[in-house]
DNA sequence: GTGAAAGCGCTAACAT
DNA sequence: ATGTTAGCGCTTTCAC
């Protein structure tokens, strides 16, 4: 039934030995144009089909890229692996996919169970990535770049934008619009390198336009819808009513927008509401979201790219993979 | 670097045969316990894991199971994959994803390049499958799931909810809450069975409450967020102004609000909008959208079930599975 | 330029 | 209960 056509099959009908039917597949070797002919029709007319797990057995290459991933329904996620899964195809690589819920005995089951799978390289898609993990998988040898808040404090390929230049701009942005009060929703909680860095970011747009830091202002939360209505909804209920709200991540903007409707404002009229990602939804929700647009296909591309080539033992020129952002503007932020 | 202790490594270390060691850790083969346990302890120590591919090569079980989607960044096909993912790495199955973006070259070429990883399996998700692919799949006697709207049409295995049920009971909903001149959007445009079931759904809601069907409140379009908001304006601009207007799909129901809203109307106090599906951006939409739920996860569970069971050699006692939706009244359908 | 043969890491008869 | 051996389908020396 299934494709039980083998090499040594091709090679009898050919009437030729099986290395010179691995030698026409793989053009490893120079072959007679007559015979090489006569053993593509043996192909064509069979439907010979070469089976990658020999293959595999014997070149160790498996033609495997392992993703893992927070969650594929996350818009963050799969709109990076859009761009993973289309390059992946392009230079003949399959893609085995892993979701954690972001919980690190489920990271470190995936990072294993593709390891057995004998991925020949990674892309790292994570939250909040933990040290250890890292150096697990840097431990193992498989070539892997990272997406992840936490993975760019360490030595490893990681692809992402200027983050403080992005919240840097957003929030001048902001102040260009005549915003002073303006509250600051980070969808990330620890201690890490990226936080520091947005954080940062919207402090020095604050330090140059000679705005006071309010500690009050800012609330640490996670990427989804729910953290960012809890969180604005916190700091509306504290009484304090800012002139806009800047939340690192679109779906929790959307959380946001909502809390401020919920509590009887309006936006952008009273609050004016920025995300940060730019995701599909940033573009249906009404008012349109103004947002930071991150290029994540063009992310999820570089990402994969680099593990290629990491595969293939080139060198990677560039660690720290950077690509530009822009500030998008919508609906959502209007002028004081 | 990498994983290269081999059965023979520990064999050697423990100081027995490679059949045994490949007993112990099949438990295919009655060993003695002390045996066991020493064999165990060399694993254990050297970190071996059995190398699946070679594994497969003789099994011919791969343990990978194929997903061919549309495009991972729909919803809705995103929270069908998390039902799929989970599942099969319950049984330990992993799963090779195939984009197509709905293109029928890219989809034959996902399934061969599935067929050439040795899937055992394969969970099919298509908006508008081919009759043709799907001949194909079953001649290739790879066991499938199909999540499609046509698929339905043929005698293979499928999930979904019933959709003439589903169709109608909103419709009804709709016609409940007072509204008579109900515009229907469709996402799809062939001339298939789901089609036609949405269609007889809506149509019988409609004569049972003595309501006259007319050609002109309905509309063929895709999915996306686009088709809705393009087909509503089309109404709108047309000089038509439903009392609602029910979409199947939610994407494609947000294009509708908003297309509402850019015409002057307001959801749900001058249109009322339901959608269909009930994916994430539901319930993060205002207003929240009143739509038709599907258990959009478990359609993704019992889609890889059956597979695995067909792989298995189980009888599938029912090909054509149907999950129960119901009606989720949330704000954007009010009484007239 | 082509074929023979070894071997990738494993499982599954077949012996013992 | 354990070991020996023959492949699984392929690539790759190594001879010719």
């Amino acid at each position: 039934m299934k494709n039980t056509v083998t090499i040594k099959d091709v090679a009898k009908k050919a009437g030729v030995s099986i290395s010179t039917v691995s030698r026409v597949i793989n053009n490893s070797k120079p072959v007679t144009d007559e015979i090489k002919k006569k053993v593509l029709d043996v192909i064509e007319e069979t439907g010979y089909v070469p089976n990658p797990l020999a293959r595999s057995l014997v070149t160790k290459k498996s033609q495997l890229i392992g993703v893992v991933v927070p969650e594929v329904s996350d818009s963050f996620v799969n709109e990076i692996l859009n761009g993973i899964e289309e390059i992946a195809r392009m230079y003949n690589y399959d893609i085995l996919l892993s979701n954690t819920y972001s919980d690190k005995n489920e990271e470190m089951r995936s990072i294993n169970l593709l390891r057995a799978k004998q991925i020949e390289g990674m892309v790292m898609i994570s939250w909040d990535l933990a040290k250890e993990h890292i150096d697990y998988i840097e431990n193992c040898g498989i070539p892997t770049t990272y997406i992840s808040k936490t993975a760019r404090d360490y030595d490893v390929p990681t692809v992402s934008v200027n983050n403080e230049k992005a919240t840097y701009d957003m929030t001048n942005h902001l102040i260009s619009q005549g915003h002073k009060k303006i509250a600051f929703v980070m969808t990330s909680a620890g201690d890490t390198r990226l936080e520091k860095e947005r954080l940062d970011g919207y402090k020095s747009a604050l330090a140059e336009n000679g705005i006071e830091f309010n500690e009050e202002l800012v609330r640490y939360g996670g990427v989804d819808y729910n953290s960012g209505y809890e969180s604005t909804k916190d700091i509306l209920e504290k009484g304090i009513v800012p002139d806009a709200v800047f939340v690192t991540g679109d779906e929790a903007a959307v959380g946001a927008m909502n809390a401020v409707f919920d509590k009887g404002f309006s936006v952008p009229n009273d609050i004016s509401v920025a995300g940060f990602n730019d995701v599909k939804i940033a573009r249906m929700y009404r008012p349109k979201l103004t947002t930071v647009h991150q290029p994540l296909y063009d992310m999820g591309a570089v990402a994969i790219r680099m593990v290629i080539k990491m595969i293939n033992g080139e060198e990677i020129e560039e660690k720290k993979v950077e690509l530009p952002h822009r500030i998008e503007e919508r609906e959502s932020v209007i002028k004081k």
